[in-house]
DNA sequence: CGCCTGTCTCGACGCCCGTCGAATCAGAGA
DNA sequence: TCTCTGATTCGACGGGCGTCGAGACAGGCG
């Protein structure tokens, strides 16, 4: 069956709304920490992170798997299956352009994660 | 054998220098992957997100355990096997005082992982 | 001293995850 | 059309993870 041409991620989460306030404010609900805790899931293995960096520090702000993956003594099957587990955290998007795929980072849900990692200078000295 | 009393963090991570520019910026190299996906890892379940969080906000910057166990339909041991993951990832400290143990968030770690997740607003303008 | 409460460790179970090779799909080009 | 390359899917294997119950350790209190 051919359908996986819509790359659509299966995380949503309103991207507009600033989403949450910081972890360390207040106490993140159950039902936030059970959609936002598979994208840190997602950046939680090595190869998966250094893809997402290069994927979101590239050039014109896409890169091809066919960059990716001499990046990495792993094979073409296990880069394809890191990248569709960024895709289907929403950290990421792919487009298919001829022959070649690019992956395209998604800002919003990486300032989402930032900001709930942030924390105010007091909460910093008060430590 | 009574050696638990060290609640040393297994990752040390100079948390003193800036650590890391920002993931969008330049590329993560393999070492810094490695060493921080592991603490994405701990926050990539939804009950040490929560439990992250709780102690984060806690009103004096530390949470007692006795007070985060109840907040889940968990038994104790699994929540202390995910305080362990915590403080393993060097997320949390631990202090014994008396009968109960309190645990305190590490802003330094949280500041390096947000400041890797952080987005100048170029780049979001751009994408 | 003995007991009780709070917390952690240990061992076990089932499930998920990272990796691979083989096969399949998508396009480009001869 | 046939073939070739790039990328993904599929099935399988081994190891790791989340959860539990039982037991052990720490400290306060009769």
């Amino acid at each position: 069956m051919s359908k996986q041409q819509a790359p659509l991620a299966l995380i949503d989460l309103n991207a507009d709304a600033p989403c949450c306030p910081p972890l360390a404010q207040s106490q993140v609900p159950a039902e936030t920490a059970a959609v936002l805790a598979p994208a840190f899931k997602a950046l939680g293995d090595p190869v998966r992170l250094r893809l997402m960096s290069m994927i979101a520090s590239a050039e014109d702000g896409e890169a091809c798997v066919c960059d990716l993956t001499p990046a990495f003594d792993l094979t073409g099957p296990t880069i394809s299956h890191h990248l569709k587990t960024l895709r289907e955290a929403g950290l990421v998007d792919a487009e298919r352009r001829g022959t070649w795929v690019y992956y395209r980072a998604r800002p919003q849900i990486l300032r989402q994660l930032a900001a709930l990692l942030s924390i105010e200078p007091a909460a910093a000295a008060k430590a």
